[in-house]
DNA sequence: CCGGGCAA
DNA sequence: TTGCCCGGG
C-alpha cells in the first residue's frame, strides 16, 4: 500500500468547488478496491445479485462517478496493468494475508462476533480480471472514459497530469508523488465521515491536494532525492533499511545526498537500486503515449440494462445516479474554474 | 462507501 | 438543518 511519505507532503485541503471542470485520472485499482473492501454487510459478505456475482464495487463506482460528475469534476479511470517483475514478492504476500484474513473470517463468524467478522473480511477482498471488466463495461455505459496502463497505473495517469491530459491524479497512495505527478489529489470522497477501524469513533475526512514541487521544496530536495528517500524506507518493490522512516530517511538523505552514500554510511545495501529508480524516474518508459481521453453522455438502456439487468441494481437509484449526468447540476461543469491549479 | 429516512 | 442508522444486491 505504498509508503507513509505523510509526515513529508505539504497538505492542502480542498473542496469540491475547487475541483470544478477539473480532470481527475483516477487509480482505478484504488477506488475499486475500497469500495470492494468497505461495502459489506454486517457479516462481511459484499453486495451480490441472485447469482452469487458480487457488485459491491459497482456500486461504489455508480455512486462516486455520478455525484462527482454532478459537481462537474470529470474523471478518467487508469487501469493497472502488468506488475513490474519486483512487485512481486509485495503481492505474493498479499495472498498470504488475505488466506489468513478468511480463515480469521469464517472463525469470528462461528464465535459470532460479528464486528470482527466485518473487518477480517474486509481484508479478504480480491479485485479480480472480471471485476475490472465489470467496471470498464459500465464505465463505457456511463460515458466515462478510461486508459489501461501497460504496467503501473499511477505511472499512467501522472505521465498524463504531466503531458497536460489530465489536472491531476485521484489517489491514496503517496506513490502518486514518486511517479512525478504534479498534483495528486486524496480523499475524493463526498461525505466526509469515516469509521476508525475497531474503535467506535468517527472522523473527519478532507480532501486533500498535494502539489509535488511543494513537497520538493518545503523539504529541500530534488525529485530524484524523494524517490530514493522513498526507497531506502521500502516501497512496494522492495524492503526499506530497518529502523529508517521518513524522519531519519530525509535527515540521512540531505545529508549524503543520494541512496548510494546513505548505503554507505549505514553499512547497508539495496538489490536493484538503479532499476527501482529507473522505474520511479523514466515513467514514460511504463506508459502509453498519445492518449486521447473523450467524456461522452452516457448510453441511458445500456447503463439500464447493465445495472439493473444484469447487477439487480434497484431502478430507482439507477435512475436517480443518471439524472446526476443530465439534470439541473450538469449546469456546474460549465462554470469552469480559471487559474493554474496549484 | 453513500443516500435516504427519520429523530432531535 | 444536522446527526445517526440502515440497506444496498
Amino acid at each position: 500500500m505504498g509508503i507513509n511519505l505523510k509526515d513529508l507532503t505539504v497538505i492542502k485541503p480542498i473542496n469540491l468547488a475547487e475541483l470544478r471542470g477539473k480532470k481527475l485520472g483516477v487509480d482505478a485499482y484504488n477506488m475499486l478496491y475500497q469500495f470492494l473492501s468497505s461495502i459489506r454487510q454486517p457479516d462481511g459478505m459484499p453486495l451480490q445479485n441472485s447469482e452469487g456475482v458480487v457488485t459491491s464495487h459497482l456500486r461504489g463506482l455508480l455512486s462516486r462517478v455520478s455525484y462527482l460528475n454532478s459537481e462537474g469534476i470529470k474523471l478518467c479511470f487508469v487501469f493497472d496493468g502488468v506488475p513490474h517483475p519486483l512487485k512481486r514478492r509485495l503481492l505474493d504476500e498479499r495472498k498470504e494475508r488475505k488466506k489468513k484474513a478468511q480463515r480469521e473470517w469464517e472463525e469470528a463468524l462461528i464465535v459470532g462476533d460479528l464486528e470482527r467478522a466485518r473487518m477480517k473480511a474486509q481484508q479478504t477482498s480480491i479485485l479480480t480480471d472480471k471485476m475490472i471488466d465489470e467496471t470498464k463495461e459500465v464505465l463505457d455505459a456511463l460515458g466515462v472514459p478510461w486508459v489501461q496502463a501497460p504496467s503501473e497505473g499511477e505511472a499512467q495517469a501522472a505521465t498524463m497530469v504531466r503531458d497536460g491530459i489530465l489536472d491531476a491524479v485521484a489517489s491514496q497512495d503517496f506513490d502518486t508523488l514518486l511517479y512525478g505527478a504534479p498534483i495528486m489529489i486524496r480523499n475524493l470522497t463526498l461525505s466526509g465521515k469515516r469509521k476508525l477501524p475497531r474503535q467506535q469513533k468517527w472522523i473527519n475526512i478532507e480532501m486533500e491536494k498535494i502539489v509535488l514541487e511543494k513537497v520538493l521544496e518545503e523539504n529541500q530536495i530534488t525529485q530524484e532525492q524523494l524517490i530514493d528517500l522513498a526507497i531506502l524506507i521500502g516501497t512496494d518493490y522492495n524492503r526499506g533499511i530497518h529502523g529508517i522512516g521518513p524522519k531519519k530517511g530525509i535527515k540521512i538523505i540531505k545529508e549524503c545526498g543520494n541512496a548510494e552514500k546513505c548505503l554507505e554510511k549505514l553499512d547497508q545495501q539495496i538489490d536493484n537500486l538503479d532499476e527501482l529508480r529507473k522505474m520511479f524516474l523514466d515513467t514514460k518508459i511504463y506508459s502509453t503515449k498519445n492518449v486521447e481521453v473523450n467524456w461522452k453522455e452516457p448510453v441511458k438502456s445500456k447503463t439500464i440494462e447493465l445495472l439493473c439487468g444484469k447487477y439487480e441494481f434497484s431502478k430507482s437509484r439507477v435512475d436517480n445516479a443518471l439524472d446526476k449526468f443530465f439534470g439541473p447540476g450538469k449546469g456546474k461543469a460549465e462554470q469552469v474554474t480559471l487559474g493554474d491549479f496549484k
